[in-house]
DNA sequence: CTAGGGTTAG
């Protein structure tokens, strides 16, 4: 019998609470008359001038250690700072300790923490920010809102943004015009831009400032497609810069003229202007497009002058030039390039891997390359490099090229094919996978198990267990893997009655189980909380079937035990394991306490974890849900607070979709989405309809103590709202809506969910990091058990 | 504290 005799809340998370100093502190009298603050000030703003931001703050805590208040500046030019360095995080964790400071802030802090969120896509916060202003709002804050509205996808909003200003009888200077134009540079609010631009020709701005200028060529090459008078204002520009002109040269690349592109930027370099990494990009581009490769070769030699080689995006285009200039060797200089880039992202992955799907027969090495870049797992794949791939699967299917195949030495076999499919399913791009299984079935590996398990699983984990079942059923020869993938696919959706008839199927049709269809077997019964029906495998399994339980089938059970409530005999059983609980375990009950709200054992298993893994995220993360599930903000708040201390850093939680034209990602109040206008007017509209119908946003939820009115904007933010959204503006009925998430779902958004699909009649399938949820008519597949 | 330019496909 375990007793749980837990130490007071103090002294079991020692390290999650910051110590008070250990020196004295000085009396009352205090701030700038105390010797020791300036020297401390001084320090303060060297560090944040050099960007020493986290030395910098630790000065500023030093500061309020010794009793003395930090002044505003202090605070004002560490935010600079953090806006400068681009230290977003930090800069919150500075708004926080001038919050606390309880200091009277000015007009340029206020301005600052505008840009900081503006800078973060965190438009609501910086709204809320200006519109508090009052009299504070000058010229600078107006600028900044505007431009925070352009880039977060509302440029009507920021349209009218300017208009109130000039109402409210402010003059604009050249960053409020320069701000609305680009409010303006797009097909629907081109001919507002019309009426800012006769303004700013009256002001003499145009004149007299560059960037006005480059905002106007935007107008016309962007709003108006519109090159001609776009070139026209460049001529009339009284002065001009590099970036003026590798706008120009840029917009003739980008809209089909790579000729007129490539003269200009002879004309830029004879003028004497230094091209830089983005000219570069740029005009690469175009010497692919129009397949110059003697220039392509001259502009490598100057790139690597100008010591610009190290640039992804120069490196990118340069891997694309080569590979497009086709010509005998240019792809394996192509691939040289790739070979010496000291980073690579997906752009550059897929460069290459297009330059051997389209230097043709190369289709084998292409597929060869993006199993490496799975491998290396650091880099998913997107829809252009599934564009690349289809196509290199298209010709593999094509018999006089898959001759050619055999002579590249490269064999592509049936695990090439199964990557792929692991990758398509790892971003849950069910319709890339289902287009690579139409053409496996052309290209004669639809009868290998191998791949049809890949199948299976890949149709499972893409949100479809019907076609997962249906590529199960037509496969004759199954093994070991091929069951355990169909009882892991009924499992994570939640189906535990079917994967235990389909795990009584395996048996009875002579099948030996192993190892991971146990933990199929113990988590199907622990998604729907069957505990009897667990215990019964978890003891048969050694004793059937003479296979020892590892630490993942005790983390089962304790999960089964913990989230059914028993979360006494979970610990009990923690401690009877034959060895060491590993901190997976004590996480999985750390999840269990958070549900069942119990915070004196979570904070047990939160000492635990941090006894194995000290700087575990998960565990402050979870302990910090805990207390604020609890309302106790400021224990959420000071672990938070530490968490942020010590560096560590939580995962940001991401949904994505797929639709016809690619894979659609988005964060917590995320507006870069082109069509983030729609979006955000369907969300307005689902929650009025949903709150019609019972829907009552669950605030426990926000992770802040904030007034409900704006918990509810917060919780109206959450990515998976976002893309479910996303998913009813660009699908219609009955498609049904597949959306991924990195990391749990919300529960707000689980129950909003259920209200959404009840009101609109589609059906929702939600992968999270833990498992499926099938949302229909007002209910889900996991019975609000998860 | 506020404003400007980039790369991958079909």
């Amino acid at each position: 019998m375990i007793s749980l005799s837990l130490p007071s809340p103090a002294k079991l998370v020692p390290p999650l609470l910051p110590t008070s100093p250990s020196h004295q502190k000085p009396s009352s009298s205090q701030s700038l008359k105390n010797p020791s603050f300036e020297p401390l000030k001084d320090r303060l703003i060297r560090q944040a001038n050099e960007g020493n931001i986290r030395q910098a703050i630790s000065t500023l805590d030093r500061i309020a250690q010794l009793g003395l208040t930090p002044d505003l500046t202090s605070y004002s030019l560490l935010l600079k700072s953090c806006i400068r360095t681009r230290n977003f995080d930090l800069g919150k964790l500075v708004h926080i300790k001038l919050t606390d400071s309880r200091l009277e802030l000015d007009s340029v802090a206020l301005n600052s923490l505008i840009s900081l969120y503006s800078k973060c896509g965190d438009w609501v916060t910086a709204k809320s920010i200006f519109e508090d202003m009052g009299e504070k709002k000058d010229l600078v804050s107006w600028s900044a809102m505007i431009s925070c509205l352009t880039h977060s996808g509302m440029e009507l909003e920021a349209i009218f943004t300017f208009f109130d200003m000039v109402q409210s009888g402010e003059y604009p200077n050249q960053f409020c015009f320069s701000a609305a134009i680009q409010a303006c540079s797009n097909v629907d609010n081109a001919w507002i831009g019309i009426v800012i631009f006769g303004f700013v020709i009256k002001t003499g701005y145009f004149e007299s400032d560059v960037c006005v200028g480059c905002a106007l060529i935007d107008l016309f090459s962007k709003g108006f497609s519109d090159l001609n008078s776009a070139k026209k204002l460049f001529d009339k520009m009284p002065e001009r810069n590099s970036v003026s002109w590798t706008l120009m040269i840029t917009r003739y690349s980008q809209l089909g003229q790579p000729r007129t592109a490539i003269e200009m930027f002879l004309d830029m370099v004879f003028s004497g202007f230094t091209p830089d990494r983005f000219t570069f990009s740029s005009i690469l581009s175009s010497c692919s497009g129009m397949g110059f490769l003697f220039l392509g070769k001259q502009l490598h030699c100057r790139v690597i002058k100008s010591r610009l080689s190290e640039d992804v995006c120069v490196g990118c285009s340069l891997v694309d030039m080569y590979a497009k200039c086709v010509v005998p060797g240019s792809l394996n200089d192509s691939r040289k390039v790739f070979d010496h880039m000291p980073d690579h992202n997906i752009m550059s992955w897929t460069a290459i891997i297009n330059g051997y799907v389209q230097s043709g027969g190369k289709d084998g090495e292409a597929l060869e390359l993006y199993c490496k870049m799975i491998d290396e797992g650091r880099v998913l794949p997107n829809h252009f490099t599934f564009s690349s791939l289809l196509k290199a699967c298209g010709n593999l299917s094509n018999p006089e090229l898959g001759v050619q195949i055999e002579d590249s030495g490269f064999e592509v076999d049936a695990f090439t094919f199964a990557s792929l499919l692991s990758g398509a399913a790892s971003i849950g791009a069910g319709g890339k996978g289902e287009q690579i299984h139409s053409r496996l079935l052309k290209s004669g590996f639809q009868a290998n198990q191998c791949v049809c398990n890949a199948l299976v699983s890949m149709y499972s984990r893409c949100g479809n267990i019907e076609a997962a079942y249906q590529t199960f059923k037509e496969l004759e020869d199954r093994n070991v893997v091929s069951w355990t993938s169909m009882i892991t696919g009924y499992a994570k959706h939640g189906f535990a009655k079917r994967a235990l008839e389909m795990f009584h199927q395996m048996l009875e049709a002579g099948m030996q189980p192993n190892e991971v269809t146990y933990i199929a077997v113990l988590s199907a019964c622990s998604h729907v909380g069957m505990v009897d029906e667990g215990w019964k495998h978890f003891n048969s399994m050694s004793n059937e079937h003479g296979i020892s339980p590892r630490m993942e089938h005790y983390g089962c059970m304790v999960d089964l035990l913990g989230r059914s409530g028993f979360l006494e005999k979970a610990v009990q059983f923690i401690y009877s394991m034959p060895f060491k609980a590993d901190a997976l375990v004590w996480r999985t009950l750390l999840g269990a306490c958070r549900v069942h709200a119990n915070t004196e054992l979570g904070k047990h298993a939160a000492k635990m974890i941090l006894e194995q893994d000290p700087n575990d995220p998960a565990a402050y993360i979870l302990l910090s849900n805990l207390y604020a599930s609890m309302g106790q903000w400021e224990d959420a708040v000071q672990i938070r607070k530490s968490m942020k201390e010590r560096k560590l850093v939580k995962e940001a939680g991401c949904s994505w979709i797929e639709t016809e034209n690619g894979v659609h990602k988005f964060y917590v109040g995320d507006s870069k989405h082109p069509q983030a206008k729609e979006i955000y007017e369907e969300l307005d509209r689902l929650a009025l309809k949903i709150k019609e119908i019972g829907y009552v946003p669950d605030t426990d939820f926000v992770l802040h103590d904030v007034e409900e009115e704006l918990k509810e904007r917060y919780l109206f933010q959450h990515s998976e709202k976002i893309a479910v959204a996303f998913g009813l503006i660009s699908t219609s009925r009955p498609k049904t809506i597949r959306i991924f998430k990195n990391l749990r779902v919300c529960g707000d958004c689980h129950t909003a969910l259920k209200y959404i699909s009840k009101a609109t009649g589609r059906e929702i399938v939600v992968r999270d990091s833990n498992r499926f949820h099938h949302i229909r008519d007002g209910a889900c597949s996991c019975s609000d058990y998860w």
